[in-house]
DNA sequence: CTTGTTTGCACAATCGATGGTGCAAAGACT
DNA sequence: AGTCTTTGCACCATCGATTGTGCAAACAAG
């Protein structure tokens, strides 16, 4: 190896080699070299040896100088999970589109760790903060607001930035009345067969149960507050809620609403304590797309949100100069039964 | 709002405050004060004033001055994939309790990708790389080692440095013996009834597909060649596959070893085509877990890598002196149909 | 009271890139 | 030839934290 350097070239190693001043490597090789009239021959020659010496500009001298890093940070409560992960995934690309780095964190919806988080994050000068699916954005919020970091809210939303979310109403809407429509007519639902799961009180799993209970009440005339039990997001709770619902009726509701697919699992796990049972007249419907559980042995209608969408619209306002505080709804789409949507996984290339 | 600093502080705003010099705050605020016989009442003063000004140090200063940044790094190919995301939620708890941020970024398989990221990591002076599922390992490993940056190999390995992955020649074999085992001896499975889809010329694959042959040998006594059809990692070309088969042969084999869950999707986009295809006589193995597809109608025997054991090991051989570029193997499980295992998402809190 | 030791801290250089400022040399113009 | 303008670049302070060094004041020993 002749360049085996072990430490990175500088403007300083440069600059020596090239025989003129760091302030003129720097300016060639960030582009600011024509305000700064220098000769093209010089800047070629500069570039020439940045090329052969793999120069890199240190980004942490960089940000230093500039109080900016390029790196944009997001901020989730988990990654393995389909719908953040596919978060991260999106956000990735149009934060590298940008020519930025992307760098992902998670915060488990504990208000202490996202504050927590979110300041770990401003001591590296991130540039933007994209608060996803937390617990308390405003807190969040309020420490981002001290150091004058621009943030926007994603899926769940804030009252002090504007929020990019999805149309959870609509959504809660369109998957209860699937759900409904799906029973033949001649055994159709009843009102207290139609049950809802999971989800707590937060703005999203409000306004899926609004949508939720209002269609019931339009399509099947009633809407008893017993049939909503929200579990939380835990898996295990909503374990028990199947499970004790089980104990009591014999049976599961013939049509389930969960509100979430990590909620799903806890209706899995119910299923896996009872093998013997086939759960003939069952059909479930999932605020939250995957698509093995859209080919489950019931019917599994399933939202997808739209992440993509989602996305594209927090960078469009976050880049606006004032943004409101307002909330910017994106619309989920259904998924009928053993439906195989395709993802960003079909971007994997396969070389070897 | 009494303390809107709009800025963060820095030690030289704490030194004018407390009336003592910068590198007295300095050696405070990051523990190494003792050494430098700072007066404890001198400390407790400054810590109070950090406190209550919200003071944080600035990694990137901090980092420019002992080319240390705190940041370590996670390679991913893609992140909305239960097993990759599942890494990066076990990486980032490592990471976060070794006081550290994780960065966790994605190259979708593509070697240039792969290079160029890194690089891009390096240029924020990153303290470690972890170099997950890349299909040039080695590659990155050229570009950290110009610049001395420690590194590790994970579920693919490279030939430079150590290795963590899978034991997939045992996972392969596991696999492949559950699939043969859950036919009834009145009517066996013949050996041109096993078929392996998925994965391509890469270790895993390979080990996995050793395995496979092996016990296909030994239980079954043959092991045609053409039951391995190696379909790459993109779903589309899996569902080719399965398309293909099914087009000359009127079903789908017996029994079918799916390299991933990537490949998986594969085969549900095939049978979304064939919705009055009941698949009634259909065993597949598939190596990775997924709790959806383990309650599919039919049944599937998958395999659970430990991703907490690589990730721990991972961190043991990266703290190692001089560590050989040997491989480590991490044992799998097997997951029996219906089985709905917990997981890192059981850590989410629920609160509100 | 003098000399030696310890305590407690300030000073200043440094990390690498950036950008304002200044100033010679080259060219244009009278 | 003398003045003015433009070109091309070097110099230097700066961002914030770290760390080696130096040096007074406080204290101990003789």
């Amino acid at each position: 190896m002749t360049k085996t350097s072990k430490k990175k070239a500088t403007i300083y190693d440069l600059s020596v080699l090239s025989g003129s001043s760091p302030s003129t490597v720097s300016a060639v090789l960030n582009g600011t070299w024509q305000k700064r009239r220098i000769k093209e021959s010089t800047a070629a020659l500069i570039r020439d040896l940045a090329e052969t010496h793999q120069y890199t500009a240190n980004r942490q001298a960089r940000g230093l100088r500039s109080s900016r890093s390029g790196l944009i940070g997001l901020l989730l409560p988990v990654h393995d999970n389909r719908y953040f992960s596919s978060m991260a995934q999106t956000f990735e690309a149009h934060v590298r589109s940008k020519g930025q780095c992307p760098i992902v964190v998670s915060a488990s919806r504990d208000p202490e760790e996202e504050r927590k988080t979110a300041e770990t994050l401003i001591s590296y000068s991130i540039d933007e903060l994209f608060i996803c699916g937390a617990t308390d954005p405003d807190g969040v919020h309020e420490v981002c607001e001290t150091v004058g970091l621009k943030h926007i809210n994603i899926d769940l939303p804030g009252t002090k930035v504007p929020s990019v979310i999805s149309d959870n109403y609509e959504g809660g809407r369109m998957l209860t009345e699937a759900i409904i429509r799906r029973f033949p007519a001649d055994q159709p639902l009843r009102p207290d067969e139609l049950y809802l799961f999971g989800g707590r009180d937060d703005h999203a799993s409000r306004e899926r149960i609004r949508g939720f209970r209002a269609v019931k009440r339009e399509l099947l005339g009633e809407d008893p507050d017993g049939c909503i039990q929200p579990t939380g997001y835990a898996p295990n709770n909503a374990r028990l809620a199947f499970e004790a619902f089980y104990e009591k009726h014999g049976k599961l509701p013939r049509g389930v609403f969960i509100n979430s697919s990590i909620n799903f699992e806890g209706l899995l796990r119910f299923m896996a304590g009872h093998p013997h049972e086939n759960f003939a007249d069952l059909t479930v419907g999932c605020y939250d797309y995957d698509p093995f559980a859209s080919f489950l042995p019931f019917p599994v209608i399933m939202i997808r949100q739209d992440v993509e969408g989602m996305i594209t619209k927090a960078f469009e306002v976050i880049e606006e100069g004032r943004p409101q505080p307002r909330i910017h709804l994106i619309s989920p789409e259904l998924v009928q039964p053993r439906t195989a949507l395709t993802g960003p996984l079909d971007a994997l290339k396969d070389f070897g």
